[in-house]
DNA sequence: CGCGATTTGTGCACGTCTTCACAAGCGCCT
DNA sequence: AGGCGCTTGTGAAGACGTGCACAAATCGCG
């Protein structure tokens, strides 16, 4: 039933190539430091301070030299980072040195979009096929790319060494999709359609929820409307509103 | 505690669903048990235990237990909670109860896909307006809705309460967008646009940002690859990985 | 060469989140 | 009625994440 830690691990020798062991939290925000830091290198910027990139990427300072300094010191005290070098070593750390291929499947109206989507090659990934169950899609070309059937994912698979699966069906349709991409060999998965996964251990799950998103932003309005509505302190409840939202990921605002 | 028949009782004059003041991370998860909870309102369920409720959402059973627990106590020991009674108290604690409009900024590749999703009005929300600066996109209906130029905004703002702001612009047009719907009253935004916006405080801002799931996914592949590859611990080192992957949202297997 | 300005890297304290473990409560069966 | 099995609700402990504050390191300049 429930999975027990292992205390003490099992020897760690090795210590060759410091395989990280980030805190996720950190994995986390890695990419985010990574757009800023592009965004900054096409601005010109040959080296940023902890303080600049932490105001680009959206975070605390601290934080961020906390993040960076798991990585190791790539920064110059007194000056800052270097932001090609600093560039080099999140992609490494991040693996994305090498192009990914990406398979979509389920090519309707969200996975229309993301088969469109420009923003994949910019970053590193590139989408390699396009599947879906509907015999009328089968054929559809999308952005040079033949959506097949998803039968032919098997064999697509074997030609290709696909990395990531991102699975853009109804819900019901999800689960067996999902092990189809398991069945294969795929051992990353997107998810966007509403409902939970089961995968075997060793492969990673992350979705992506609209409605869920929708849903605690609808919380947050609910609790300001509650405040603003209360009689006990007059009307400036909103600026007592407490400044660190952590959990999941909600930015608030910082002005100048 | 547990009243069935006469309700707030205790206390003053008013029964208000005494402003939790819940846990970020519980709040996170609240969406996800109303889907399970729809779920097994649909085949029929009456009643759930913590466990097959958890197991539905995904969750550890004490989590959830302590979840709920923070909106107060409506299960039954020895029995489970009652599936419609925690519909409804899910809802009332997320602002659901009401319909929210939702206003839609920026109607290309992903807002068309958004904008045709009916995934919104079966869970609380209506798309209450279309907004583009493309004159060759205003105009056109989705969905029985016709797009109008985004300066109208501040217009149509007056005649519905828009409770949610959706930014589908490319980045460099987010912040003017935010901008904008924080002028109009709009006070939680969800942000497509792979960009970091600065509001004023007391405006909520999540995001959604897939390139970040990527290579959040690159970097497990990246770990699990490098640890298959080393000969430290023999072949058997996926099975070694840590079964709980917390942080931001990483669901990991449970088979059977 | 030394000094001050600047910025990194991190020890530490604090808050949040997770998980275990168990008493209290509930319904059913005898 | 009483006991028994099941389930909730929660205290406590530990893991994890955050942010302050400061020593150590570096650069530029007189
Ligand atoms: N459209 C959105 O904006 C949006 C937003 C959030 C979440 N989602 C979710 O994303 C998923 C897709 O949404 P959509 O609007 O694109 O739906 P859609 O119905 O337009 O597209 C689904 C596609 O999946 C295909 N499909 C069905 N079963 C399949 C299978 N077994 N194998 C392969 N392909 C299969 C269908 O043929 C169809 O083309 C849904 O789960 C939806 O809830 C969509
Ligand atoms: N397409 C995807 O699958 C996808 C996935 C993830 C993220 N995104 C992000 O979502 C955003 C939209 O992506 P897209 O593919 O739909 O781009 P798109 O270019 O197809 O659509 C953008 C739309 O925004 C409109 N627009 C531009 N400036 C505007 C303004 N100031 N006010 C109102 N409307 C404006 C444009 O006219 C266009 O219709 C981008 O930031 C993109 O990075 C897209």
């Amino acid at each position: 039933m429930s999975q027990h830690r292992h205390p003490g691990a099992p020897g760690r020798a090795g210590a060759v190539p410091t395989l990280p062991d980030l805190p996720e939290a950190t994995v986390a925000r890695l990419p985010e430091y990574l757009r800023a830091l592009h965004n900054l290198a096409d601005s010109g910027h040959e080296t940023v301070s902890s303080e600049g990139l932490a105001n680009a990427a959206g975070v605390n300072s601290a934080k961020l030299r906390k993040d960076l300094s798991h990585l190791g010191s790539y920064g110059t005290r007194g000056v800052g980072y270097d932001v090609a070098l600093l560039i080099e070593q999140i992609e490494s750390v991040l693996g994305l040195t090498q192009c990914r291929s990406v398979a979509l499947v389920g090519v309707g109206n969200l996975g229309h979009a993301l088969a469109g989507y420009d923003g994949f090659a910019t970053r590193g990934f590139r989408i390699a096929a396009l599947f879906d169950a509907d015999p009328a899609r089968v054929g559809e070309e999308i952005n040079g790319l033949v959506v097949r059937h998803v039968d032919e994912l098997s064999r697509v698979a074997a030609e290709q060494l696909i990395s990531i699966g991102v699975i853009a069906t109804p819900a019901r349709a999800a689960q067996a999709v999902a092990d189809q991409l398991v069945a294969v060999g795929v051992t990353s998965i997107l998810n966007f359609a509403p409902c939970v996964l089961s995968v075997p251990e060793g492969v990673d799950v992350r979705k992506v929820d609209l409605a869920i998103e929708l849903q605690i932003l609808s919380f947050h309005e609910h609790r300001k409307a509650s405040l603003t509505a209360l009689p006990g302190t007059a009307g400036s409840a909103l600026t007592a509103l407490p400044g660190g939202l952590a959990a999941t990921d909600t930015q608030e605002a910082i002005g100048t």
